[in-house]
DNA sequence: TCATTTACTTACATGTAAGTAAGTAACTTG
DNA sequence: CAAGTTACTTACTTACATGTAAGTAAATGA
């Protein structure tokens, strides 16, 4: 196989394996299995695991960031349209998990490692904190373009609406999963939707 | 020691360490080490990990529920003294884990446990389940008694809003704990009291 | 075409986890 | 006071985890 293929086959199993098991329960030997290699290849295109997981980190976090910029830019659509878009998303990721088997949550990679934080490296560390604060600054200028254009509740304050999405969007797997599946999360946003936005 | 304290001052320390470090970093070796007692022990009192975890599940579930049927029973306090009350438990509790070293986070030992899941017992699994669906209870009751009492907003529907105080209250270390502190999960309260409470 | 690099494998070192069998000192009880 | 029983410890085994050193076949390039 050539270099990057490798590599990124490598990746591919790597976040699949760490979203659901955790940075404890994504081995190089299931990794290597999976792929038919050896544990050493992987050691000898990443390093370490650190290494490895800073990388799958790095393009899990731009490619969602990227995603939810698009969803979430103030342009074009109303609040209520951003949210059902929201909706779609976690839709998808959801079925994607649901359909590779397991009946493992669709848990997000960031809330994920975040309690693992403690195996990672500083950079990895940082990398966790820094996707904290972009997601809540997309939450947060959305909002407050919202709030400009008068499409919030009274009640709804911006900055708190803001806060509660980023809590529910980053943790995406609550409770509320266990048992009744997306529809939970659905009825979670529509339900937000329901008090933020002006009737 | 006797009997009843050893196995006690087992429990106490496995829930520390579940809740700081998940089921794989709980070990019985950290556990023994604390105590001053030998890993062998451990299995003398109990048999084995997922045994361990189970009881010490139990007891928390136990716990935590009576203590949250208190804070939410329907009668005497309003909606937001409710909410209000609720804060002053998660900052007791983050209180304790910033206290006991570690910058860690006050993670619930349910939800830290759920990511874990395939580790545990059935039996501590269906736990898992049981209080998720007694957790959504309590605020499902709560709400729908306020929405009664004309305490809701109009936007706010009763199961709507249960549905998301459970998300936010089972997952008390989302992303905006990281960065913010507890100050974070107090806005978050009291921005989900101000959309939710009739003004 | 010979030397070097690339992309691997084999085999091993080391650490750490859960779990167990056998022994023991102290307390309990007939 | 002799015979358990209780509450442990010691000394293992087994199973994996990351990581590394040494070797190799195939491609590359001077």
């Amino acid at each position: 196989m050539s270099e990057p293929d490798t590599r990124q086959a490598i990746k591919d199993i790597a976040l699949d394996l760490l979203v659901r098991n955790g940075y404890r329960g994504a081995s190089f030997g299931d990794i290597a299995e999976e792929l038919g290699i050896t544990r050493a290849n992987i050691h000898y295109h990443f390093g370490g695991k650190q290494a490895l997981v800073e990388e799958v980190l790095e393009d899990y976090a731009q490619v969602t960031l990227v995603a939810l910029r698009q969803v979430w830019s103030t342009e074009n659509s109303s609040l209520g349209d951003k949210i059902e878009a929201m909706i779609g998303v976690s839709r998808k990721r959801f079925q994607h998990f649901n359909a590779a088997g397991e009946s493992g949550q669709p848990w997000s990679l960031i809330s994920r490692l975040r309690q693992d934080a403690d195996l990672l490296s500083a950079k990895g560390r940082q990398m966790l904190d820094h996707f904290g604060s972009e997601l809540l600054a997309i939450f947060a200028a959305a909002l407050s373009t919202a709030a400009e254009r008068g499409e919030l509740a009274p009640n709804a304050q911006p900055d708190d609406a803001a806060l509660i999405l980023a809590a529910i969007a980053d943790n995406a797997a609550p409770i509320t999963l266990t048992e009744g599946g997306f529809e939970r999360l659905e009825t979670i946003y529509r339900g937000l939707k329901r008090m933020i936005e002006k009737s």
